[in-house]
DNA sequence: CGTCTATTTGAATGTACTCAAAAGCGGTGG
DNA sequence: CCACCGCTTTTGAGTACATTCAAATAGACG
C-alpha cells in the first residue's frame, strides 16, 4: 500500500496510530504522473500538498523570456508544494511537474487544514517538513553565494549523487542557475579534471 | 514587558493562555545587543531561537576570501535562528549579528524541545514560522533567478521599503549578491532614472 | 579634529550569456 | 531495419554584466 510509505516518513517524529492512519488514508488521493505532467501550473492556485511515493518532480519558475529556473527537486519520500500559494490561496508564481513517471499522494488544503485543527500531530510533522525544506533552500542560497558554477556543480554532485545521475543535463543546469551551453562546458571541464587526476 | 510582543505574534495562530505565557516567560532570556554584536559565530553551534523585540539582525556567510554574504535580515517581531545547526547540534556555517542596537528574547534548544514535547501549541506556532521563512527564502531565490542586479534592487525596495531605508548600502549589496562597488553604480542609476521620470 | 569605515569612480578583467550551428541520441513510423 | 524527426548536448565566436583592484571622496563616531 502506497500510503504506508507516507506513514513511515512520520515515524521518526510523531507516528500515527491505526485510526489516524485510516483517517489520513481516506484523505489522500493517489495519482500516477507521466513524464512532463504538471501538478501545478504557474498562475493556478496550489491546492495540494504532495507526497512522492516514487519518481521525481521539480518546482520551477518560468521567466518572461520563457526560460525555466528550477527551484527544487523532490524524490521518493519527500514532499513538494508551493507554500505561498497553498496558504494564501493566490495564484502560484511557480510550476511543478514530473521529471520522471511518478506515483504521488495528494492531500487537499481543506483536508490538511482540517487535520491541523483536529490533531496536533500534524503540526509536528509538518513543522519538521517545513524546517527541513528551509534548510535545503538555505544551503542552495549559500552555495550560489559562495562559489562559481564549477564548484556549485561539484557540490551538487556530492550532495545529491543519485539525483545527478538520474537527471538530464538541462535540469541540472537550470537548478545550478546557468545555461545548458555553459553547463556543458563546466561538466566537460570537471570530467577532464577527474581524468587527469586518475592518470596521476 | 517585552515578552508581550512575542505572545502577540502567536495570537493569529494559536494564542497562549496565562499559565502558558508565564511558563514561556520563565524560559526566555532578554538580551540587549550593540551594533555588530554577534549572537552566533560561524563554527559555533546555534543553541537558541531568537525573537527580535527591537532592532535588526542579519544572518550571513563568510566565504574563504573573507567576503560576507547576507542570507536574511530579521527585524521587530520576527524570529531568527540557524535551523540546521540548531537541530543537528553541529557547528554553524553561518553567523548572526546585530546590525542595529537591538533587544532580543532567546529560548534555548532544551527549553524549546521541552515545549514541543509538552505543548502542541508550539508545534503550530513554529510550523507557521518555518513556513513563512521558507516562503521568504523561496522568493529570494526566485528573484536572483529571474533578473539582473538592478531589477533585484528595485524588487527589494518595494518588498522591504523600511529595510532599504535603514540598512547601509554594504548590507544591501551583500544581500543582493553583488559587490558594494557595483551596487553603488546600480543605485545611482536607479536614482537617475527616478529623477528622469520625475522631470517628466 | 582625526581616524576608521562606507561610498563613489575609473579601468581592466572575467565569468557566464547569447546566438548560431553542428552533432548526438532516442523514439516512431514507413 | 532504416530514415526521419524532435530534443538534448556540444562547440564556437562575440558580448554583457558584474568583478577586481586601485584610488579618491565622503561620512560617522569617538
Amino acid at each position: 500500500m502506497f500510503s504506508e510509505k507516507l506513514f513511515k516518513s512520520f515515524d521518526s517524529y510523531l507516528p500515527l496510530n491505526k485510526a489516524e492512519k485510516k483517517d489520513l488514508s481516506s484523505r489522500l488521493t493517489e495519482r500516477r504522473l507521466k513524464r512532463r505532467q504538471y501538478i501545478l501550473q504557474q498562475n493556478d492556485v496550489c491546492n495540494h500538498f504532495t507526497f512522492i511515493v516514487e519518481g521525481c518532480l521539480r518546482k520551477f519558475y518560468i521567466d518572461n523570456k520563457g526560460a525555466e529556473h528550477n527551484i527544487q527537486f523532490a524524490t521518493e519520500d519527500d514532499w513538494i508544494t508551493e507554500y505561498d500559494s497553498f496558504y494564501s490561496v493566490r495564484p502560484s508564481l511557480l510550476s511543478i511537474e514530473a521529471i520522471e513517471p511518478s506515483v504521488i499522494l495528494q492531500i487537499s488544503r481543506n483536508d490538511l487544514l482540517f487535520l491541523f485543527l483536529n490533531n496536533a500531530k500534524y503540526d509536528r510533522n509538518f513543522r519538521v517538513i517545513a524546517e527541513k525544506k528551509y534548510i535545503e533552500l538555505e544551503n542552495r542560497i549559500l552555495e550560489s553565494a559562495r562559489c562559481g558554477a564549477e564548484e556549485r556543480y561539484l557540490s551538487f554532485l556530492s550532495r545529491y549523487p543519485n539525483l545527478a545521475a538520474r537527471l538530464p543535463n538541462l535540469q541540472i543546469a537550470s537548478y545550478l542557475g546557468i545555461t545548458p551551453e555553459f553547463f556543458s562546458r563546466v561538466k566537460n571541464k570537471v570530467i577532464a579534471n577527474n581524468a587527469a587526476a586518475q592518470n596521476h
